[in-house]
Parts: C-alpha cells; structure tokens; sequence
DNA sequence: TGATGATTGTTCTACTATATAACAATTATG
DNA sequence: CATAATTGTTATATAGTAGAACAATCATCA
C-alpha cells in the first residue's frame, strides 16, 4: 500500500528526482515565474535595447513629468546611488532630459525628451503586447486580476 | 462628472503621484513581491547565516542524496560554475560532503553530513513557519494553491 | 580497439544589480 | 543664524549571473 515503485528486478533503485521540496514553496515558486516573466520581457525588448528597470522608470517619469530623481526612484525601490546612472544612460539616449527646477536647486526634474515621447509610444505597445501575453497565459483578464491581488497579499509589510 | 480633484483655488495643480502605470503590469508586481518574500525569508534566516539558495541547495540534496552537483544545479536553475562556491561554502561549514562515485569518477556525488541533517531539520522548520505566514498573508491554502497554480502557467515556455 | 566528441567540475573573468559611505550644494528647522 | 536634513553624485564593495577555457573522465562508433 505504501510501495509506490516495485523494485526493479535486480537493478538499482534508481528513483526520480524529487524536486517538489523546493517547487512546493512559494516564494520559489514566485522566483522562477519573476525570472521567466523578465527573460520573456527582456527578449521582447533586446531589439530597443531596454532592460526593465529602463522600461519602467521611463512609464514613470512619462505619467509623472517633472518628478524629482529620487521620486521615481524610490517609487521603483532603487537607490537613488545607483538610480543616478540609470538615468545617465537615458539621458545619453536622448530619451530623458534633467532641468533644476528653481525652487529646488538641489533636485533634477525629469522630463521626456521628444524623442522620448516617441519611444515610449512604441514601448508601451510593446509591453502592452507582452502584457496580453502573459494575460493569455493565466487564462484570462480574471485570472490576471486574482493573480495581482494574491501578489498585493505578499506584498504587506510584516 | 469627471472632474474628480476640483482644483484647489488659486494654488498649484499638484496632482498625485502616478505609479499605477507600473504596478499595474503583472512583471512588475511578480518582481516586487518576490523581492518582499525574499527579504522576509533572508531576515528569517539571518541568525542562521543561510542565503536562499543555500536553504535550496540544501533540501534538493536532502531529498536527493547521492546526485551530482550538475542534477542539483539544474533543477536550481544555477550554472555549474556559479554552483562550485555555493557547495564549498556548505561543505566548508560541514554541512555538505562530495563523495566521487566509483561509476563516473568525473562526478561528484552531494550528501548531507551528520551535521548536514540534523541543521535542515531546523532549516525546515523555519522554513515551514514562513510558509505558514505567507499562507496566512494570502488568506488561506486554498489561496496559496491558486496563486501557484497560476505562477505554474507563467513557467511554460513560449 | 582507438579516435573523437561529450560531460563534469573547476577556475577565471566580466558584467549587472545592489548596498553603503562620503561629499558638496542646497533647503528646512529650531 | 546654526544646525540638521535632503538631493544628486561619486566611489567602493558585495552578490548573482554568464561565458570561456581547461583537465579529467566517460560515451560513441567506425
């Protein structure tokens, strides 16, 4: 009853690889499935050369003209250290432009450039495609929407 | 009927901050609640000095012992070359032993040790709380077995 | 059998992402 | 005004990951 896999008749045992162990827990789970979801977006993106972080703080700052640095950056989680190259490399793009605002002349504001507005037409389409994607994969905008919900879940503090 | 923020009289616009362009997009949220998760398992398992990747090396080995350091890497989805230092840590703090098997001497075979096994029984247990918490944070098993089942489709390929 | 190719572990290197500290310029606060 | 806090920036350190190369070993097959 408990016997699950007869012993070969004088070979070794040879049992599969059990990897449920792992592959059971969830923030592994969640791990793998935020690795594939990025490898796909990243494929998506290699012709425009544009990493997800990119991707993103470009939405940002697009919804957001006129943010400060460290807005977009913290609202991305980024340090504001390492988010400063980040926008070098738009900025070297032509896609992002910095002005010190005078009321603040410690900051840099963010604005498109543009060329940037341009982009990032073509950007959120290709991310819109990619989103509808994944949606097909989930089974659905319904799927989709509990999926964000049970992640929101894990996101609470404590 | 759509003027939802009455601008207020005689000072600047300033209208809220817009992330949802963001954290409406299904990579976006699978990235930032795993990063949350994580954090919370790495904080849980601080005292013991254990990465996540220690902790899955580790049950892969318990539930598979005798594999060779290229099964474990695999199912981890870790190069081989990136594997040698996890397992030499591990085996440097006496929890992991290489042994050559006779029948590929190009191989080596991982096993817990002594120490190696009775430190996963804690390592599980932590473990095991967390899972806990996460399921209670998602509002159930029932919730939980919804959430992987729908990280499981965002794993096919294509 | 022997020649050739594939596999495994390993080292080295490089690149990305992230974290911290320090600093100057500026602003906020008492 | 004196002091503290903020912002952008640079420099640095650490993980994680990716690729190339290599020796030892095993598999294949003519």
């Amino acid at each position: 009853m408990n016997e699950q896999n007869p012993a070969p008749p004088g070979k070794a045992p040879r049992r599969r690889f059990r990897a449920d162990v792992v592959t059971g827990i969830v923030g592994y789970r969640l791990r793998r499935a935020q690795i594939a979801v990025f490898q796909q977006f990243i494929a998506r993106f290699a012709a425009h050369d544009l990493r997800p972080a990119d991707y993103s703080a470009l939405a940002l700052i697009e919804a957001n003209p006129g943010s400060k640095q460290i807005e977009i950056a913290r609202a991305l989680g980024i340090k504001r250290a390492n988010f400063v190259a980040l926008i070098n490399g738009l900025e070297g793009r032509g896609l992002v432009e910095r002005r010190q605002p005078a009321d603040d002349r410690r900051s840099q504001a963010l604005y498109l450039t543009q060329r940037g507005i341009e982009q990032i037409a073509v950007f959120n389409k290709v991310q819109a495609d990619f989103e509808a994607h994944c949606i097909d994969k989930l089974g659905g905008v319904a799927a989709r929407d509990q999926l964000m919900d049970l992640l929101g879940r894990l996101l609470i503090e404590e």
